[in-house]
RNA sequence: GGCGCGUUGGAGAAACGGUUAACUCACUUGCCUUUCACGCAAGCAUUCACGGGUUCAAAUCCCGUACGCGUCACCA
C-alpha cells in the first residue's frame, strides 16, 4: 500500500482562523493515524492578497499547537518547492499539456465579455452560464494569435453531455450533470494559476493520498476529476468537512473578526485544550471520552466518524474544557504555567504557590487570575450589604461582634498557618454560640471586600499574611461602626 | 434562479429497523461547604423539521414539502 499523504495549504492571507486550524488538524489526523507524512504548502498564487507576515503566523500556529509537517517550506522535502510562486513555470506548462489533452482550451474573451453575456442573462431573465465562443477556436488559430502576443487565458473544457462523479469519504458518491459544470479558468491572463489548477497539479506532484477540505468545495470538485481524468492521473480521495459556524447562519470567519486561534491564547485559552475542542467540532469518537491530547487523537481518529453538518463554534464548551486542562495540570506544572500572572497581580510578599492551589479548582481562563486576585495588593472599596448573607445569617451586628473578637484573637495567634487560623475561627464560634459562617464570612468579607473569593476566610488570611489581615478587620469594623 | 449539501433538546452529539432517544456543555435543583468554584446526585427531547409511504416494527429505508447553508470570480 502507498503511504498516506495529506498537505494543509493554507494561502498567507492572515491570522489563522478556527475552522482553517480544525481543517489542518484534520489533515494531520488522517495522515498519522495512517502512518502517513502531513505535509505543509504555501498558497500564495493570489498576489494582491497577500499579507506580511501572515506566512510566520502560520508556522507558528502549527507548531505550538504539535501539528509538526514532515516537509514543507521551512524544512523542504522531496517533493518542493512547497510555496507556490516558485513554482510557477510549471503550470503553465501543465495547462499547455492539458490543452493538448484535450481538456481545456485557449480564450480569448475579457471580462467585459463575459459581462455582456451577464447582463443579456439577467436582462431576460435566464440563468447565467459562461458561453465561452472561444470553444470553437482552432487550435492553430489560438496558437497563432498567441504568438502575435494577444492576452490569453486557458479554459477547462467541459463535456456538452454526460454526467460527472466523485465520491466522497464524507458525503458519499456526488453526481452532477455537465452542462451545469462552468468552464473555469485555469490559467490566468497574467500566467499565474488559479488556485483550482495549482491545488490539483501540487496535489498530483506531490503525491496527495487524501484531499482534506471544507465543504463549499464541493460543487467544483467534479470539475476537479474531469482535470484528473484528462490528465491521467489517479484521483485522491475527498474528505470534504462541514463548515464551522459561529451561529445558526453564519461561518466563523476573519472577515466577521471572529476568534482566530491567536485570539483565543491571548485570552488565556491553552493551544491542547483549543485543539481538543475543536476536533469534536464535526467528529466525534467512538466513546464517550471528550479530553484527548494529539497523540490519542492520532488513535482513535477515523474518517468514518466526520459529520456531515455544520458544528456551532461554543465558546462555552471549550471555557468548560480548559477549565478541565487546567484542574489536570500537576500542582507544580500548575504554578510554572501561571507564575507569569501571579507575579503581575501580586506584589506584596506571599506564598505564590499556595496561590496558585488556591485558584487552580476555580479557574477556567487564564485571562481570569488579574481579577479574581485583585483583591490582594489593595482591598477594594465594598458595599456594608456584603456583611449580610442570608445563607449565614449574620446581621450587622452578629459581624461586629465577629469581628471585633476575631482581630482579638489573631492578634493573639502565634503561628500563622491554616490549622491554627482555622482552629482559632471555629473556636471563636462556638465560644460566641455562632455558627461556624456568621464568623467566617464577615473575616472573609472584610479581608477580601469581595463578594467571591477563590479561597475562604483562612485561605486568604495566609496569603495576606498576619500584619495585613489585621489592618483589613480593624477597616471593616470601622467601617460597619460609622454606619450605625 | 440552477445545481449540491444539510436538518436529533439552547450548543456539540450517539444511535446505524426492534427495550425508558447515550454522553458532554449550558441551564435548574439538591448535597458537600467559611463565599465562589471544584466534586457528587438529580431534573431538563412522550420525541428525532414537516407530510406521506414501505414494514409486524422507523430518528433510522423511500418519496415529497419547508427551512438553512454552499456554489455558480482571471479569490482561495
Amino acid at each position: 500500500m502507498t503511504k498516506v499523504r495529506t498537505r494543509f495549504a493554507p494561502s498567507p492571507t492572515g491570522y489563522m482562523h478556527i475552522g482553517n486550524l480544525r481543517t489542518a488538524l484534520y489533515e494531520y489526523l488522517v495522515a498519522k493515524s495512517n502512518g502517513g507524512d502531513f505535509i505543509l504548502r504555501i498558497e500564495d498564487t493570489d498576489q494582491e492578497r497577500l499579507v506580511e507576515g501572515a506566512t510566520d503566523i502560520i508556522y507558528d500556529t502549527l507548531k505550538t499547537v504539535g501539528l509538526i509537517h514532515d516537509e514543507g517550506p521551512d524544512i523542504g522535502g522531496n517533493y518542493g518547492p512547497y510555496v507556490q510562486s516558485e513554482r510557477l513555470s510549471m503550470y503553465k506548462e501543465y495547462a499547455d499539456r492539458l490543452v493538448d489533452l484535450g481538456g481545456a482550451h485557449y480564450c480569448f474573451c475579457t471580462e467585459d465579455d463575459i459581462n455582456e453575456q451577464r447582463k443579456y442573462c439577467e436582462e431576460h431573465n435566464e440563468g447565467f452560464k459562461f458561453h465561452d465562443p472561444c470553444t470553437s477556436i482552432s487550435l492553430e488559430e489560438a496558437r497563432e494569435r498567441i504568438a502575435k502576443g494577444e492576452q490569453y487565458t486557458v479554459r477547462q473544457t467541459i463535456p456538452a453531455t454526460g454526467a460527472t462523479h466523485f465520491d466522497d469519504e464524507v458525503y458519499g458518491r456526488i453526481e452532477v450533470d455537465n452542462n451545469i459544470l462552468d468552464e473555469s479558468i485555469l490559467l490566468k491572463s497574467d500566467g499565474f494559476p488559479t488556485y483550482n489548477f495549482a491545488n490539483i497539479v501540487d496535489d498530483h506532484q506531490m503525491e496527495m493520498t487524501h484531499v482534506v477540505r471544507g465543504n463549499e468545495y464541493l460543487s467544483s470538485t467534479p470539475k476537479y476529476n474531469l482535470i484528473y481524468e484528462a490528465f491521467g492521473w489517479d484521483i485522491p480521495t475527498y474528505i470534504h468537512v462541514p463548515p464551522v459556524m459561529k451561529d445558526e447562519h453564519q461561518k466563523l470567519s476573519k472577515r466577521n473578526g471572529d476568534a482566530s486561534f491567536q485570539d483565543l491564547t491571548k485570552k488565556g485559552y491553552l493551544p491542547a485544550a483549543i485543539l481538543n475542542y475543536i476536533a469534536l467540532l464535526g467528529w466525534s469518537p467512538e466513546t464517550e471520552q471528550e479530553i484527548y491530547t494529539l497523540e490519542e487523537l492520532c488513535k482513535v481518529f477515523s474518517i468514518k466518524r466526520i459529520n456531515k453538518s455544520p458544528a456551532i463554534f461554543d465558546i462555552e464548551k471549550l471555557t468548560w474544557m480548559n477549565g478541565m486542562y487546567l484542574r489536570n495540570y500537576s500542582p507544580e506544572a500548575f504554578y510554572e504555567l501561571v507564575l507569569p500572572y501571579l507575579k503581575e497581580t501580586i506584589h506584596i510578599e506571599c506564598d505564590l504557590f499556595a496561590v496558585s492551589q488556591m485558584i487552580q479548582p476555580r479557574l477556567s481562563l487564564l485571562n481570569e487570575i488579574y481579577e479574581i486576585l485583585d483583591f490582594v495588593d489593595e482591598l477594594p472599596t465594598y458595599d456594608n450589604e456584603m456583611y449580610i448573607s442570608k445563607k449565614m445569617k449574620t446581621t450587622y451586628e452578629i459581624c461586629i461582634t465577629s469581628l471585633t473578637n476575631t482581630l482579638d484573637a489573631f492578634d493573639k495567634l502565634t503561628t500563622w498557618d491554616h490549622d491554627s487560623i482555622y482552629e482559632c475561627l471555629k473556636g471563636l464560634a462556638e465560644q460566641l454560640s455562632f455558627k461556624n459562617g456568621q464568623v467566617m464570612w464577615p473575616c472573609r468579607v472584610a479581608i477580601s471586600g469581595k463578594q467571591f473569593t477563590p479561597g475562604g476566610a483562612v485561605e486568604i488570611a495566609i496569603v495576606l499574611g498576619k500584619e495585613e489581615t489585621l489592618r483589613r478587620i480593624k477597616l471593616g469594623i470601622e467601617q460597619l461602626n460609622a454606619a450605625q
